[in-house]
DNA sequence: ACCAATGTGGACCGTTTGGTCCACTTGACC
DNA sequence: GGTCAAGTGGACCAAACGGTCCACATTGGT
């Protein structure tokens, strides 16, 4: 009955203190699974990248599925709240969309490597054989939604996309073509060929 | 020097004949596969898929990756062959470019599985870490184009796309919408939302 | 100085992984 | 019927997997 759940606890008052950043760790196992996906990360990797002892990883974490879970979170919360500065300071919300978009040039022009987006990777691999997994990706498809919702109703207050448009629909929109962009860009897709479909993209918003 | 490539024997003129369709065997891995993706498909599936000992796998397919990659020119041959014959048997190029988006629906309604396609899948779980994957991953991407590309060429025929639209952009904008709506699918995306996406995506096109 | 509480390194565990090997079977040909 | 090419089943393998355990280290409290 008694579960052993891995919450953060307290900095503890008595005892010998951490080693290591748990932040720090989490985020180097977060960057891990967004490049090489969860089978294919293993318990070796991941010990190497957050530079910690697999005694540690079990006691702060719990195990690798329990870690992995606390990355997609993390991700959401990193990648939310980049997109809601950058939509906050865009110059408009037509800006702020293209400039979504076309963050996934970086990947097809070798400036960072094509590893796409951590929770739609999870889509991918997990499908919806896992029930906390399928939980977590819903979670973060909505919070990458919601981000895209406001971006809309923006722009539609801003005149460049006609306020009668479902803006819940066309933020839907938005998430699957960024999603079928960063496939394509991790199949290998040319710069030309993902910028003309950005083009066509933004096309169907008006 | 000598590299034990795996080909097709011809059938073997002496000596004790395979208890087994090479064929059948093929299309079975093919499809667990498709479910499970690379990694998450041990040897032990593949035997049980496939009816055949572990002798047979390695004396008539090589081992794992060599069957797998037989598999994604196997599944290749089929989509293209099927996807072929419905648009040309479809009353209109748009007509089969509409059904082959909403082909996606099935997999939300439950009729199937989402196991989303092959190529994608597999475009998602390797990017391009693997160079003969990766060629595999062109090389089916680039015949879903092609198909895409007749179609819409097809479509410019009869009017309902203009004649001076990119065919070759439209068609790479049909291939990642495809792509984004297999994910959103997997991620477990209600029918409604799917259905919305794709009337935005076809939107596009005219 | 001692004790309680917590963290850490590394040995160890059983299981599963993909892959190899070989004795044996099977069938066609002479 | 003997011979030879080819296929099959199952034992076997080393390596890697995720996970557990415990002796020891390191701290604060008393």
């Amino acid at each position: 009955m008694d579960q052993p759940v891995h919450i953060d606890r307290m900095p503890a008052a008595f005892g010998r203190p951490l080693e290591f950043d748990p932040d720090t760790a989490l985020t180097a196992a977060m960057h891990l699974f967004w490049r090489k996906g969860y089978e294919n990360t293993s318990m070796l990797d991941l010990l190497q990248a957050m530079q910690i002892s697999k005694s540690s990883l079990y006691q702060a974490f719990g195990g690798k599925q329990a870690l992995f879970e606390r990355c997609m979170t993390r991700y959401g919360d990193l990648m939310i709240g980049q997109l809601h500065d950058a939509l906050a300071s865009a110059p408009s919300g037509l800006g702020f969309i293209r400039q979504f978009l076309e963050s996934v040039l970086d990947e097809a022009r070798g400036v960072c490597e094509a590893r796409g987006c951590l929770v739609l990777n999870t889509a991918n691999e997990f499908a919806r054989r896992d029930p906390a997994i399928a939980e977590a990706v819903a979670q973060g498809l909505g919070r990458f939604h919601s981000v895209m919702l406001a971006a809309v109703r923006r722009t539609q207050l801003e005149g460049a996309i006609p306020p009668d448009r479902d803006a819940v629909m066309l933020a839907n929109y938005l998430v699957s073509s960024m999603s079928g962009l960063k496939t394509l860009s991790k199949a290998g897709a040319d710069e030309a060929s993902l910028k003309g479909t950005i083009e066509l993209v933004l096309k169907a918003l008006t």
